[in-house]
DNA sequence: TCTGGGGTCCTAGGACCC
DNA sequence: TCTGGGGTCCTAGGACCC
């Protein structure tokens, strides 16, 4: 049996952690650049407040309905994620962290009864982080999502376990709400008259590995109680780390992209340093605004294969500007671009370049030293020229809640 | 004015190898 | 007349996830 173990609402669940105010209300959490709604409280789903609604949009219905409105604060879910996997860790003994919000369990060779371990793991993670979960129960992790689904408005809890139960689950299912299958392939399936979740688990196997790919005919089978998609106890490293993010406003002027680019690329290198990595390859993209019908577009992607893999920031950088300028257009608007390293490998390990191996070692030392007085004095204190200190391309982050676990400095104040 | 960011896996097609 | 078969690796693009 699998459980999957689901954080409720989970950003705001963090943010009302810490600021009891915004319990029992509607409270929203917006996506970087204060763009789009990407949590809800209960309450802020009942009046209606769709997932992915740009906020821009309802700027009085907010007021009037007398809604908290924060930007995202990953730095404190990130670590409220980490106590919730703590607390998990202590109970079951093989968890894999599928996202921010939500582990698998393996839950064979327990002599409790799944229902029992599901409300005691319950108990437990509110009591010890604040953080209310919903668990799901079943014989693979395709059921276990649909139990988690079901446990959302059955008091947080699910176990689909006899084969009558799963049949009847499966048949008001929708089956576009389960695992794996997305708006292309529901859509396809609707077009065959399909509509919840039993009926695609019926389908030939032939059909459908023709039709989609191996990808649905493992869920199909996962439908039937077939498992085929293991834990990840310890995934394997990272193959890709990718920094993207919309500018503020659009812009034209290639030395506003150009620094976007580079401070990208500061934050890749820096990424790839802390998780102990080089790239062998890099990439560059820059986008328009696709919501913008009336301009005209330009979305493009360069990747080249570097001299030898590294996590060098001006390296990387310089290796970027190369890409820039490869792909940049003169006469677009451009809203959004990044970087990302990709062909992912230990550094410790790597080849080195056979001529320059005496100023790679020396390269590293610096990037450690400035890596290590940033991290005290916080980020960026250090920098390249060519990241620059307008940040025209800056994000918009109006609402920001402080980093309550993370930082001294934004601990919470009790007053008497 | 304003519409997220960070990933994974699979497939097809082209270049290249012997 | 008539032009192989079996691979690998890379890239781009499309599907999916939260």
């Amino acid at each position: 049996m699998f459980a999957l173990i689901d954080c409720n609402n989970f950003y705001v669940s963090c943010e009302r952690v810490f600021d009891p105010k915004l319990i029992n209300r509607p409270v929203i959490i917006l996506s970087n650049n204060d763009g789009c709604v990407i949590a809800r409280s209960d309450e802020a789903k009942q009046i209606g407040i769709k997932m992915a609604q740009p906020a821009f949009f309802m700027t009085d219905f907010l007021k009037k309905n007398n809604v908290s409105v924060l930007s995202s604060n990953y730095v404190l879910y990130g670590d409220m994620s980490y106590r919730v996997f703590e607390t998990i860790k202590n109970i079951i003994n093989k968890v894999e962290v599928y996202s921010i919000d939500e582990m698998f369990l393996d839950m064979k060779g327990y002599h409790q009864s799944p229902l029992y371990l599901a409300k005691h793991l319950k108990y437990i993670v509110q009591k010890h982080t604040g953080i209310p979960v919903s668990v799901g129960v079943a014989p693979t992790k395709t059921l276990a999502k649909i139990a988690n689904h079901i446990a959302k408005s059955n008091n947080g809890i699910c176990i689909l376990e006899n084969s009558e139960e799963i049949k009847t689950t499966l048949e008001n299912f929708p089956i576009n709400e389960v695992w794996g299958i997305g708006e292309q392939i529901s859509k396809a399936l609707k077009k065959w008259g399909l509509s919840n979740a039993w009926q695609l688990r019926c389908l030939y196997d032939k059909y459908v590995h023709k039709t989609f790919s191996i990808v649905t005919l493992r869920t199909v089978y996962e439908l039937r109680g077939i498992s085929c998609i293991p834990m990840k106890e310890n995934p394997p490293s990272q193959k890709n780390i990718c920094i993207g993010r919309s500018f503020g406003s659009m812009t034209s002027n290639y030395h506003i992209v150009k620094e976007a680019i580079a401070n990208f690329s500061a934050k890749c290198a820096e990424k790839l340093r802390n998780a102990q990595l080089v790239a062998n390859s890099l990439s560059v993209f820059i986008e328009t605004n696709p919501f913008r019908n009336d301009l005209a577009q330009h979305n493009q992607l360069k990747t080249i294969t570097m001299r030898s893999p590294t996590n060098n920031t001006p390296e990387i950088i310089k290796y970027a500007n190369f890409c820039l300028d490869e792909i940049i257009k003169q006469g677009f608007l451009y809203k959004k671009a990044g970087v990302m390293g990709s062909g992912l490998e230990p550094s410790d390990s790597r080849q080195q370049c056979f001529f320059n191996t005496e100023s790679a070692k020396k390269n590293d030392r610096i990037m450690e030293t400035i890596d290590k007085y940033n991290q005290k004095n916080g980020r960026d204190t250090i920098r390249l020229a060519a990241m620059g200190f307008e940040r025209k391309w800056w994000l918009r982050q109006e609402k920001l809640s402080k980093r309550y676990t993370t930082q001294w400095e934004e601990v919470i104040t009790i007053h008497n």
